[in-house]
DNA sequence: GGTTTTGTTGATCGGTCGATAATCAATGGC
DNA sequence: GCCATTGATTATCGACCGATCAACAAAACC
């Protein structure tokens, strides 16, 4: 019989002590704080988060130094980890026109910053501090919004070649944000079933009918 | 001389204790939770909501029997004050094109909700519990855009009796997301100087210029 | 002016939190 | 099979939080 088997202190079937590499169960206490905070917000407690991952709460300090930094490691494990790299070639693959391109994208970008983890997580932290929000802003405009604008100048013939301007961010900022919040109503309760990627088609047919609004008079049907 | 004039009690100018009737001091105590809340979120403590009042934490459970129902005070003082009953019927005012009512309309709207004590508040609310902002989306729902889609319809000389479906609310969810975001977006530290009224002319042209292209084929230069 | 009413305070309780120190025990090296 | 390493736990500290209660004092009343 293996020693410890069934000791006096085992109150369950689980064993007293696993012991795991340090990656692994950081993997794990990670994962435990990512799932707590995005239900609770930030102030979730440390023992809580320990309570999850199956540990005891002094040991989180064997991998953390103190709280803030399993904030940030939560931080990173959700939305650095967000960005597919395939993106941005499927983003400038000039072989299908901008709204297909923007379409398939968008609906493999939203699966993941829909589900309600990344989306609670997300607002979290921008409203505990703009620090987060100023990086994700810049990763959003430079990564899909700029190129969206620029596809389209080329796609229309306008040329791609100078810079992206302010203005023609607006448009895009207003509809990028409106499928963010459409995902913050859906992911807050709400079941009416409206999709996503109808609602992808709408916010794309829209960008598209502007800005051919704005280019030589080309109609669309 | 008045009496207690300078007791031994007395550390700085301040009387030691000023009475007020419980309405106003029930107001200030209100005040002070909603500045705190939107900063730290509902996990602000009671005692800097007394210190911010300018009085003793206990005196606080003489107003409100525990904290939520401070909380849910905060609620009502920022959101159910929001909403202007003179903008009803100038939403519904035929005598002016729908997008200069509707664009009068949004910058007297996001005057408020874009201070960032509401926008804050409001998301706390969000991601604390789904019950108001159920509540608070049937009121945008209801009060801005079925109206915004009726008096479009009007517009276009469609008729504007049959119900609004949830299809023709889309598009109008996707704009009222998209500025929310926006406002967000410039709350967050964000000071690149775009301004609200060209922001809410963009969105409301997309919807005019939407509903025309489902419309019977006028065309708008 | 004495008495009542009630707004206000000081003191404190039980509980939870983040963090630390001492101790225990599972695994790998030899 | 012994030992060193280090993963993991128990116990605990100080701070803070929500909430309660007895005591105090400023108006209000007659």
């Amino acid at each position: 019989m293996p020693k410890g088997q069934q000791s006096q202190r085992d109150k369950g079937a689980e064993p007293v002590r696993k012991r795991l590499s340090p990656a692994a169960r950081r993997s794990e206490i990670v994962q435990a704080a990512v799932d707590l905070f995005a239900e609770t917000g930030f102030d979730g407690s440390t023992r809580e988060v320990a309570r999850r991952a199956g540990i005891t709460q002094p040991l989180l300090y064997r991998y953390f130094p103190d709280k803030q930094s399993l904030i940030e490691a939560a931080y990173s494990r959700v939305f650095l980890e967000t960005w597919d790299p395939a993106w941005d070639a499927l983003l400038q693959d000039r072989s299908r026109p901008v709204a297909e391109r923007f379409q398939t994208f968008y609906e493999a970008y939203t699966e993941i910053v829909f589900q309600p983890v990344w989306l609670r997580l997300w607002y979290y932290a921008l409203l505990r501090d703009a620090q987060v929000h100023a990086w994700y802003r810049e990763v959003v405009q430079e990564q899909i919004l700029k190129p969206l604008v620029r596809e389209r100048r080329a796609e229309l013939g306008q040329g791609d070649a100078f810079a992206v301007t302010v203005e023609e961010l607006d448009v895009p900022w207003l509809l990028h944000g409106g499928l963010l919040n459409h995902g913050l109503r859906q992911s807050a309760g709400q079941r009416d079933g409206r999709d996503r990627p109808a609602m992808i088609r709408k916010a794309l047919d829209l960008f598209i009918q502007h800005s051919a609004a704005g280019a030589p008079a080309r109609e669309t049907g």
